[in-house]
RNA sequence: GGAGCUGUGGUGUAGAUGGUUAACAUAUCGGCCUGUCAAGCCGAAGAUCGCGGGUUCAAGUCCCGUCAGCUCCGCCA
């Protein structure tokens, strides 16, 4: 056993267990898996970290041994001291990796009991997640977690031992830090000593590894656990971990071969797949334009087509107007779509108008032309040279969004994956996606906001326009996408304080404001602040793939539910009265007493 | 903040149109059994159907509310 130490309980794992250790005297330890009992003779398998193997107690060899071998239930800890047999031809388990041998037991302590478990500790189980999550400790029992376990902690070591030989010092930065305006909702911690004062939770390290770029680090990284109170979903939780990388001296380019070696080399000796490199680069726009989405899952087409021209020749006034107010037109095949129900339609039109769409057009394509309420506005030639743009079969419907660009694209962009095909090739497709604007508008509070955060450079050659249109300034930030999952981002920051000042102020922030929230990364830049950039892997997205899991959930050990609660502890919880009297915090009172 | 789905012995499920002993599998407990590995056979115990209210002669089943989990929209620089 690798890493024994000196009179150890066990001499070796369970599942490592094989032919060559025929006839050697083992002393293993492990909980009691299946136990079948035939009455003068018990088999039990024996479970550790490794696998299992099958245990032998034989009535012949004495009573006292036999007797508590009776007594073992599912999930008791025990050591054991036996020999290892090999079995006869016809008792050979080929379904398990330690099959072809066996456990006899001269001697055995039952080192604890338990309970009955409340689920299988096994694979494949068809369990509540609700009760896996409460008694996590006994899921993460279930050798397909532990699997998961492992795995991520290779994969963990790999990242680390990759960023070392290229130099990259990993540095950690503090968990207690101050709030930020912008971007997400911060997680907020009283402070005791500065009564009626918070502390934030880093939503990333983004500030101190940029610091750290002025510090001369030149190659900083950190696995990193950062902090967002923002509503969870399949693949977000409150907290998460980032593969965070900051250089000098970078261009993006090199950042992107830097990334894609590290994906590489996770995928080839994880997964043990070669990826192509390097990796397809997709401008922001076009990916919205094809696919509706800054994170296009390349594995299939159905792209979306453009319907402006068709649209502009058409009687249809919603489409027109859509395009009169600089909007956009657009179309998406369902190859099949046929086997939608009216009520589908209806559904699916519901949820463009949830996803901001004021509707969803659709037709039926038939032999004879289409069958749709929009098919009066268009004639039979215009619909004929619509049908052919979007290579359109008869069986097939057809979905139309007009709205603005981002609107159309978006809700149509979402029905993509929502119908998109079952069987999807193995081959992982990454891309980049690049030239994301540094603005959008935020209409709730009326000002432009960082499409990525404040600190990303714009593109040299779009610097003119901050000042004439700054929502057509290009960043210079990019995002790394694999199947349609974001799985990392980051950008060139802006490495001089002129031109963070300028950003600041078009982002509504006053000169004393920008002082006081990130006065120190100014004075910072002032001094001979070198050109960084970097970027961020979502670690536990990442994991998640090479897993092959659709939720974060399963690689993270201990997750939170959709309403940010821990099952298992009761997290988050009342606090008593004292210590929010030291923290200076009065709750409100209940509105209705009960 | 919104929408959808789910919630029945320990676990996983079944319980059309409301009808009175809530079914099945598995786990559990006891008995038998020397080659099983989803062990087998016999027997026992175990759920008032997430919670609260309502409709009804009668509710697991219908209605309203509520809680929890999941998925999605908004949100997530």
């Amino acid at each position: 056993m690798p890493g024994q130490v000196e009179d150890a309980q066990k001499t070796h794992y369970c599942g490592k267990l094989n032919p060559g250790h025929v006839n050697k005297t083992v002393k293993l330890t492990g909980w009691v898996g299946k136990r079948r009992d035939h009455g003068g003779l018990i088999f039990i398998d024996l479970r550790d970290r490794s696998g299992q193997v099958q245990l032998v107690f034989d009535q012949q060899q004495g009573t006292d041994l036999f007797q508590s071998a009776e007594s073992l239930r599912s999930e008791y800890v025990i050591a054991v001291r036996g020999e290892i047999l090999r079995r006869s031809r016809e008792t050979i388990n080929p379904s398990l990796p330690t099959g072809e041998i066996e456990v006899r037991v001269n001697s055995m302590d039952i080192l604890n009991t338990s309970n009955t478990p409340p689920f299988y500790i096994e694979d494949n189980i068809n369990v509540d997640e609700n009760l896996r999550l409460r008694y996590r400790y006994l899921d993460l029992r279930r050798p397909e977690m532990l699997r998961r376990l492992e795995l991520r902690h290779r994969a963990v070591k790999l990242i680390r031992d990759y960023m070392d030989r290229y130099d990259f010092l990993e540095v950690e930065t503090p968990v207690l830090t101050r709030s930020t305006p912008e971007g997400a909702r911060d997680f907020l911690v009283p402070s005791r000593m500065q009564g009626g004062e918070f502390y934030a939770l880093p939503q990333s390290p983004q500030l101190f590894k940029q610091l750290l770029m002025v510090s001369g680090i030149e190659r900083y990284f950190q696995i990193v656990r950062c902090f967002r109170d923002e509503d969870l979903r399949a693949d977000r939780q409150p907290e998460f971990t980032q593969v965070d990388i900051e250089t000098s001296f970078f261009s993006a380019e090199n950042l992107f071969a830097l990334t894609e070696g590290l994906v590489a080399e996770l995928w080839k000796q994880i997964h043990g797949r070669e990826v192509k490199r390097p990796f397809i680069k997709m401008p922001y726009r076009e990916a919205m334009n094809r696919y509706g989405t800054d994170k296009p899952d390349l594995r299939y087409g159905m792209e979306l087509v453009d319907l402006d021209e068709q649209a502009r020749q058409s009687e249809f006034k919603v489409f027109k107007t859509a395009l009169e107010n600089g909007g956009a037109v657009k179309g998406l095949r369902l190859p099949e779509g046929s086997r939608l129900s009216r009520k589908d339609l209806d559904d699916l039109t519901l949820l463009a108008r949830q996803m901001g769409a004021k509707g969803l057009a659709w037709a039926y394509v038939e032999e004879e032309g289409w069958r749709s309420p929009i098919s009066k506005f268009f004639t039979e030639p215009q619909q004929k040279e619509i049908s052919t743009k979007m290579k359109a079969e008869p069986g097939d419907v057809l979905l139309f969004v007009a709205d603005r660009w981002t609107i159309s694209c978006t809700v149509l962009g979402h029905m993509r994956t929502k119908f998109a095909p079952g069987n999807l090739p193995d081959e992982p497709h990454f891309l980049w996606v690049v030239d994301f604007p540094l603005f959008h508008y935020n209409e709730e509070e009326q000002r432009y906001d960082s499409d990525h955060h404040p600190f990303t450079a714009p593109r040299p050659e779009d610097m003119a326009l901050l000042d004439s249109d700054p929502l057509s300034v290009r960043a210079q930030a990019y995002d790394l996408v694999l199947d349609g999952v974001e799985i990392g981002g980051g950008s060139m920051r802006i490495h001089d304080s002129t031109t963070q000042a300028k950003i600041f102020n078009l982002l509504g922030l006053s000169e004393e404001e920008s002082k006081e929230k990130f006065g120190f990364l100014l004075d910072a830049l002032s001094y001979g602040a070198p050109p960084h950039g970097g970027i961020a892997l979502g670690l536990d997205r990442l994991t998640a793939l090479l897993c092959g899991d659709e939720s974060i959930r399963q690689v993270i050990p201990f997750p939170k539910t959709a309403t940010a609660s821990c099952l298992m502890t009761g997290a988050p919880a009342v606090v008593s009265e004292k210590q929010l009297e030291e923290l200076r915090i009065k709750l409100e009172q209940e509105k209705e007493d009960k």
